[in-house]
Parts: structure tokens; sequence; C-alpha cells
DNA sequence: ACCCAGGCGGGCG
DNA sequence: CGCCCGCATGGG
């Protein structure tokens, strides 16, 4: 167990918070730990104040820390994009309200197929969902820690997903859709190859993800963000549309087109980071209809 | 019994 | 383009 001195992070309101970790983490009841299937092994980490644990089996100190840094977005530089999002009052509450959140960066597949669950769906739901799929279909793995094994199951890679059935899939409780993650997992174990979008810029990685089945303008967003660390992508889902528009537009209705224009405009490079604060601080205002 | 959930695809004017 | 509809499923 090794550890490191950390500053603006909060683990819980960064797990806790709709990103793929929400969907195939384990977390613990108080919010301060977390684990997670990667790279053949079982990850934990846990937060005590100014400090950060973590714990691997397998993975070398250095390869551990380098993944915990990038997972959870430690390097960057939240006072700087604090200082850029933080345009108006609303900002600000909803920055000191969920002061740490942090956007994770996951494994681009990964990211793909929660985000491509999400779509109608709950936070519950959505992990139940993800859950099955890792029983059914992970590959199973065990881990020592204090002496005792256990077992765990990693992620299904797009071969594991493409090979089942559509019906198969829904008794993982999918439904609809089912048949998208079928067959964006047929196209990612062929030709679509997730890697090389990293290397494209924004627009250009995110035209090509709206070829796959069951990604649409939201859902490429989210996989941008938290799969590419694209941190001027905007998610609009149907919450940050209606808050944006009873914040900025008077409560006027606004098309995906303009808002997307105003959260480039207003937020800039760090779009992304404003769209979590936003959705967060709106929902706990009750920012109903 | 209803209603809803961080949308998407397809069809229409 | 903008609008409307259906969609699997489980929890409130």
């Amino acid at each position: 167990m090794s550890s490191i001195r950390i500053e603006n992070f909060n683990l819980k309101y960064t797990v806790e918070s709709a990103q793929p970790l929400t969907f195939f983490g384990n977390t613990n009841p108080s919010g301060d730990a977390v684990s997670y299937p990667c790279e053949n092994d079982l990850v934990t980490v846990y937060q005590q104040k100014d400090r950060l644990s973590y714990f691997s089996n397998i993975l070398p100190n250095t390869k551990l820390k380098n993944e915990v840094v990038t997972r959870f977005g430690l390097s960057d530089n939240l006072n700087k994009i604090y200082e850029e999002i933080g345009t108006d009052k609303f900002m600000k509450e909803s920055i000191s309200r969920y002061s740490g959140m942090r956007i994770t960066q996951n494994d681009h597949w990964e990211t793909t197929l929660c985000f491509i669950l999400s779509q109608f769906n709950n936070v519950k739901r959505i992990r139940g969902i993800v859950k099955n799929l890792m029983n059914m279909y992970g590959e199973i793995g065990f881990h020592f820690r204090d002496g005792r094994e256990m077992s765990f199951r990693s992620f299904p890679t797009p071969e594991a997903i493409a090979a089942q059935s559509v019906s198969s899939l829904m008794q993982c409780g999918a439904g609809f859709r089912a048949k998208y993650i079928k067959a964006t997992a047929e196209m990612c174990a062929d030709s679509f190859d997730l890697k090389r979008l990293r290397d494209k810029s924004y627009p250009d990685a995110k035209e090509e993800l709206l070829e796959l089945p069951g990604v649409g303008d939201k859902v490429a967003d989210c996989i941008l963000l938290m799969g590419y660390k694209k941190l001027g992508a905007f998610p609009i889902d149907t919450w940050v549309k209606r808050i944006v528009e009873r914040t900025y537009f008077k409560g006027r209705k606004q098309s995906l087109r303009k808002i997307h224009n105003f959260a480039e405009e207003r937020f800039g490079r760090y779009a992304g980071y404003a769209q979590q604060y936003i959705f967060w601080h709106g929902r706990s205002l009750k920012m109903i209809a």
C-alpha cells in the first residue's frame, strides 16, 4: 500500500458522479474507497483527507501510481479550471458545493459500453446491467489481500460482447440497448479502432464515434470526456439543457447547436468540467421543468 | 396502476 | 433541419 499527497480532490464526489467508475467500481458505504478491475488485477484506492492510498497485487508501483493519477485526473490543475469555468454565481456555488470532483479517464471501450447503456436509463439500473455483463462475460481473476483470496471479474471485451446473442444480452437487463451494444461491439472487435481516435481532434473523433450504433450527440460527448479526456466536450442531456436554458437564456428553449456554441464560448477548453458541475448543482437545486 | 430514467434511430413535413 | 414517436426494464 503506497500513498501520495493530494489537494482539491474528493474521491466520493468523483466516484459517485455517474462516471464509468460509478458503474463498474465497488465503493464502500462511506464512499471514501473504491475498487475496480484494471489490467487483470483489482486496484483499490482510499482517501483520508489529503492522502490518497492505493493498492494492487501485480502492478509495479510506478505504473500503479501512474494509473491512479491518470484515472482520477489528479494532474488536472483544478485551481486553473475553477478560475476559468467559475464565470458566475451559479458556477461558483456549484464549484463550492462539489469541490474536488474531478473528471476521470477510463478505457475507451469500457466508457463506450457504459454510456450506450446509460441512454434513457437510471444510474442504479446501468450499474446493475454492467455488473451482470461483467459476471456473465468478464474474465475471472483472483486477488490476494491481507492473506485472503477473493475473485473478481474483469470488464468484458468487445469480442466477448460481440459473441453473445441479443437475447442473452437482454437477459442481463440491457433492454432495447442490447442490439446497440452487440452491433457496436462487433464493429470495435473488427475494424473500428477506438484507440486511433485518441490522436484526433475533438470534432473529428466525435464524428467517428457517431458512426457507432447507439452513440448519439450526448453519449459521444460522454465518451470523449471520460474515455479520451477531451475536456472541451460538453455532454448535453435533458438536465443540462434545461439548467443552461434557465440559467443563461431566461428559460427560452435552445437547440443543441446553440447550447454547444454557448458552452464553447463561455467555458472554452474546460467545458466538460463545467458540464459536470452544472449537472450536479442543478439537480441538487431540483431545477426541474 | 402509473411514471420516469443524464437518448437514440427512424420517419415525417 | 425540427419535431415526434417507440423503446425494455425496474424502482418510486
